[in-house]
DNA sequence: AAGAGACCCTGGATGC
DNA sequence: TGCATCCAGGGTCTCT
């Protein structure tokens, strides 16, 4: 499932292969795949426009197109996007086809069914609730201590808030909360200011070195080529219950909070 | 403001 | 083997 890492490493292959290719013709096979505007408003003013940047904010990846407009792509649990030869054999998943200019077409693939995309003039629209980016430079640890301090909410449903912070999910909320030894059950406005600064840390710590991987591939996430990451032979605790916590050998236990499977070590997250 | 539950969707796992 | 049921998960919405 991708979430920033994963959306980042795409992000960084799209730009490259993408980058002024024009958009000949759009087939949406699924169009409820398509958020904003309607689908047929989405493919006519969609066809014509040039790709000049890929990037992504929170798990959200944004095409800049040539005309000031943005398509805008949210993958959800099972997306992704494929940059090839139009030759190349139709995946059973693709929901929509933008052919390019040179025979080559970006494919969304979808197997759920859950992923989005936009398309729209002004990305206040779509990004407008988000919160801030952990790994931007000017997200600092004396910030993120206040913002805990404001809420008083359970840390592990809070950090999945994507109004709170944008980009973490399910895997790497409980990758950081093992990392800075917090329970994910503990009060937001409980945490020290040492607690505070180490869960700060361990988030920046665990984004970025998921990045330097390529991504975590449990099930379906690839990158833009279709390859796998590698970050899944690094996790500490998420998926891993009953195995031998890393740091002192008792079991990974597995709770439910917040309709999240959540994974920690009870003696060394407290 | 916090938290629970429903909903969207499908493949894979589990149960009988 | 074959069928039915359950579950995962991100985000959005409603309700308490």
């Amino acid at each position: 499932m991708p979430e920033l890492p994963e959306v980042e490493v795409i992000a960084q292959g799209l730009d490259v292969s993408l980058r002024d290719h024009i958009i000949q013709s759009v087939e949406l096979l699924w169009p409820r795949a398509v958020a904003i505007p309607e689908p047929a408003a989405f493919v006519e003013r969609a066809i014509g426009r040039r790709f000049t940047q890929v990037w992504r904010r929170g798990k959200y990846l944004v095409f800049n197109l040539d005309d000031g407009q943005y398509l805008l792509a949210h993958l959800r649990m099972t997306g992704s996007f494929c940059f090839l030869p139009r030759e190349e054999p139709l995946d059973p998943y693709v929901r929509a086809i933008f052919q390019l200019d040179g025979a080559y077409d970006l494919r969304f693939a979808d197997i759920r069914k859950f992923g989005q995309l936009y398309l729209v003039d002004r990305l206040e629209d779509v990004l407008g609730g988000l919160g801030p980016e952990p790994l931007d430079a000017h997200f600092s640890s004396e910030q993120f201590a206040a913002m805990l301090r404001r809420r008083h909410a359970r840390i592990k449903p809070l950090l999945l808030d994507q109004t709170f912070l944008a980009g973490m999910g399910n895997i790497y909320t409980d990758e950081a909360l093992f990392q800075a030894g917090i329970h994910p059950l503990r009060c937001s406005d409980s945490l020290s200011e040492a607690e505070s600064r180490r869960l700060h840390a361990a988030i920046q710590a665990v984004l970025r070195d998921a990045i330097a991987r390529r991504g975590t591939t449990l099930d379906t996430y690839r990158d833009a080529e279709g390859k796998q990451g590698n970050n899944q032979y690094y996790l500490n605790v998420y998926g891993r219950k009953d195995a031998p916590c890393p740091r002192c050998g008792r079991p990974i236990q597995r709770i439910v909070i917040g309709q999240r499977g959540t994974y920690f070590c009870a003696h060394c997250q407290v």
